[in-house]
DNA sequence: AGCACGCCGACT
DNA sequence: GTCGGCGTGCTC
């Protein structure tokens, strides 16, 4: 009996071991410790053969079998091994995200158990008044006397702080013992809150979704802000509920989960989980098997919670759809919403893609009838419309990205104590620095890019790999040339409003002004608090974070979304738009958003704020036929590491060779992406960018081409991943 | 990934 | 003469 083992290296194959003596079947889905070179590791199992490919003599035997039974299913198996494949990454990788890191390590597949106290036999036989002589100690016994059974460490502290010693001297004495229980689920409200009363459009999804419980079906729910999407989650939740199946809802960042929690909590009585990158390992353990063991039915998480088991799987919520958090950027990238419908698909259940600015690949879905949509349309509250201004900045004299027209409505807003928000998505101070005289640009080694002036670490850094230098002003290619700072970034603007506004507090919130644990949390509270007159920051302001006070929201740089090569940003700038336009005012005091363009008259930003996302979305893909390119773009970031270098040149014109003899009218490759074969990590390295509208033909490009990568250096020891954007799933 | 083996330059 | 750098290859 040959077992076949994925072990989480970074290479594409699978290990095959002995069934350890006297085990005949391991199931899939199990883990397992198996020798591996001169250490020992932890595998899992994933079929069983008679034969193997290696010669008998050089397997090893299992060490031990970890599980009793698989902790993840067949189908789960098969989720993970579609994921491999489809953004070929090695199979043990792909095993080892969808575990807890404390599985991964070999840790026993068993919910933490608390200590529990209790009298002993032989404490029951004694009377209290015996232990009088250590006051203590008899204080302690006496909170055992029955009514009460046990109590945990928890309890005792509750009630004395210093009980340990106590409680130590009891057990020597056999006066009290120990008993293992199993944690207390952090239990929901046992008198659940009521159903709201939901509106006609509310029922009228309520009642579709419902229709498709049981089976496979991908529904987009489309609701504006404060439309009640949460409402509609929830009464198609309770009905799952019923059927005493379990809910997979993903949202994009933890910061919004707290409220979602409380208001989940007060209205199920069931158990409820939560996964995400914040917590410990043990607290994602316990949130992985309460889920696994079906002791919980919600799990609210983020991406990586994507893949927790489900004893009895009913629903998949995904909340915020079009957020780009869902995408894995590093290591295994793979999109948890894609990923999310292929595991609908598999255990053959409902997946709900919720939000207010679908991205286009869903509504492209939507309008192919791959997709059901549905429209939220009617706002719960009062409907709160802010004003938008378009700021035409050509011929404008501004001051660093500020335009007079925009000061003075600053003014005027911060004259009628109201406060300020202000959007640049740019970091640092400056995203480039170039010689004044011979024009040369400080770049990145790395990465082809150049690198960005941060004036208050005094340093150049790459933003895309993290390299950085001093800062100099001399230039060190013509050694007499000043280096000066070219374009704009938040650093930048916030000395500038400090210079226009030096009575006025600014805060400045990005990545590199929230780094420190707490800060981005301190920042919040002195703006509620209204301690703060401006606000800047880049798109981590955008969500989840409402301030009551601001009426004025005003974008800098619209054209660097409208003008961007990535794809993306057209879309990203008007969903930004559409979030942000929910910041400013109230209905008391309305707000006025302010956009900052040369382009005033750009066809998607007058759709946009005309008629709203929905048409700008549709004028968009109609935009994409028109000019021939693909409904919604669709790329592949093929990265290539060998041990040998590799030519990209070479690899190039045989991928275009490879295109030829295919019958696609698309263009296919965009070229190498990093510059030269860089050598990290003991590995050569390189990127390819590959565009085409049909996922088939970058499989059938790719299935050609890794063969002729192993093939070019005869390097046996090639590895690749690959980062697909919207795809074609099935 | 993590480790061993092996080949070359700079050192007590 | 060796110590240790990293380039190369292997792990069932």
């Amino acid at each position: 009996m040959i077992i076949q083992v994925a072990i989480a290296i970074p290479v594409n194959s699978l290990f095959d071991y002995l069934a350890p003596d006297g085990i005949d079947a391991i199931s899939p889905g199990c883990r397992v410790l198996v020798p591996f070179g001169k250490h020992k590791k932890v595998g899992f199992v994933i079929s069983t053969s008679e034969n193997s490919d290696v010669n008998t003599d050089r397997l090893k035997p299992i060490i031990e079998i970890l599980d009793t039974s698989p902790l993840i299913s067949e189908k789960d198996i098969q989720l993970l091994s579609w994921a491999s494949r489809y953004y070929h990454y090695p199979l043990g990788e792909v095993f080892s995200a969808a575990f807890p890191v404390s599985l991964r390590k070999g840790k026993k597949a068993q919910l933490s158990q608390e200590k529990h106290y209790k009298i002993s036999a032989k404490g029951e036989c004694l009377n209290p008044d015996q232990l009088k002589r250590t006051p203590k100690q008899k204080q302690i016994f006496e909170l055992f006397l029955p009514p009460v059974t046990s109590l945990s460490s928890k309890q005792l502290s509750q009630q004395d702080k210093n009980w340990r010693p106590a409680v130590k001297s009891l057990l020597e004495k056999d006066l009290l013992t120990i008993e293992l229980q199993a944690k207390a689920l952090s239990h929901s409200a046992s008198i659940p809150e009521k159903a709201l009363q939901a509106n006609e459009q509310q029922t009228q999804a309520i009642n579709q979704l419902s229709a498709q419980l049981g089976q496979f079906s991908v529904t987009l729910l489309e609701g504006i802000t404060g439309s009640g999407k949460t409402e509609v989650y929830m009464q198609v939740i309770q009905q799952v509920l019923d059927l005493g199946q379990q809910v997979l809802v993903l949202l994009p960042e933890i910061t919004l989960t707290p409220q979602l929690e409380d208001r989940f909590k007060r209205r199920f009585s069931v158990g409820i989980s939560r996964s995400h990158s914040k917590l410990t390992d043990p607290q994602r353990l316990s949130a992985w098997l309460e889920m696994q063991q079906g002791h919980s039915s919600i799990l609210l998480g983020t991406r990586s919670a994507l893949f927790t088991p489900l004893k009895k799987p009913g629903l998949i919520i995904l909340d915020e759809e079009h957020d780009s958090s869902f995408k894995q950027q590093e290591g295994f990238r793979f999109s948890a919403r894609d990923l999310a419908i292929v595991r609908g698909k598999i255990l053959n259940i409902p997946v709900i893609l919720g939000t207010a600015t679908p991205s286009l690949e869903s509504l492209y879905n939507a309008q192919n009838k791959r997709y059901q949509l549905l429209h939220l349309s009617e706002r719960a509250g009062v409907a709160i419309k802010p004003q938008f201004l378009l700021f035409d900045i050509r011929n404008q004299q501004l001051q660093d990205g500020l335009s007079p027209p925009l000061i003075a409505q600053i003014k005027k807003t911060l004259a009628k104590k109201e406060q300020v928000l202000l959007f640049l998505n740019r970091r640092g101070f400056a995203p480039v620095q170039i010689c004044h005289s011979c024009a040369w640009v400080a770049r990145c080694h790395h990465c082809d890019t150049s690198l960005v002036i941060h004036f208050d670490e005094r340093r150049l850094r790459c933003h895309h790999c993290g390299y950085q230098q001093h800062l100099s002003n001399q230039c060190p290619s013509c050694k007499t040339g000043e280096l000066k700072p070219l374009g704009l970034g938040t650093e930048r603007v916030e000395k500038s409003l400090h210079a226009l506004f030096p009575t006025q507090k600014v805060v400045r919130l990005d990545r590199d002004s929230t780094q420190r644990k707490g800060a981005l949390e301190e920042h919040l509270e002195q703006i509620n608090q209204g301690k703060v007159d401006i606000i800047l920051g880049t798109q981590m302001l955008a969500k989840g974070h409402h301030f009551p006070n601001v009426t004025l929201v005003a974008i800098l740089d619209v054209d660097s979304g409208l003008f961007s090569i990535d794809f993306h940003a057209t879309e990203k700038l008007a969903q930004l738009i559409i979030q942000v336009a929910g910041r400013a005012g109230r209905a008391e005091k309305p707000g006025k958003v302010i956009l900052q363009t040369r382009q005033p008259a750009h066809p998607l930003l007058t759709v946009l704020l005309k008629d709203g996302y929905n048409s700008f979305a549709q004028s968009a893909l109609v935009e994409r036929q028109q000019a021939m390119l693909p409904p919604y773009s669709s790329q592949a970031l093929l990265r290539v590491y060998a041990t040998n270098p590799i030519d990209p040149q070479n690899l190039l014109k045989r991928v275009c060779e490879i295109i030829q003899n295919m019958e696609t009218h698309n263009t296919l490759v965009l070229g190498p992406v990093s510059a030269p074969m860089a050598k990290r990590a003991g590995n050569y390295h390189f990127q390819l960018l590959l565009q085409n509208n049909q996922r088939k033909y970058l499989q059938l490009l790719l299935d050609q081409l890794i063969p002729e990568i192993y093939r070019l250096k005869e390097a046996k020891k090639v590895r690749w991943s690959l980062d697909v954007d919207p795809v074609d799933l099935y």
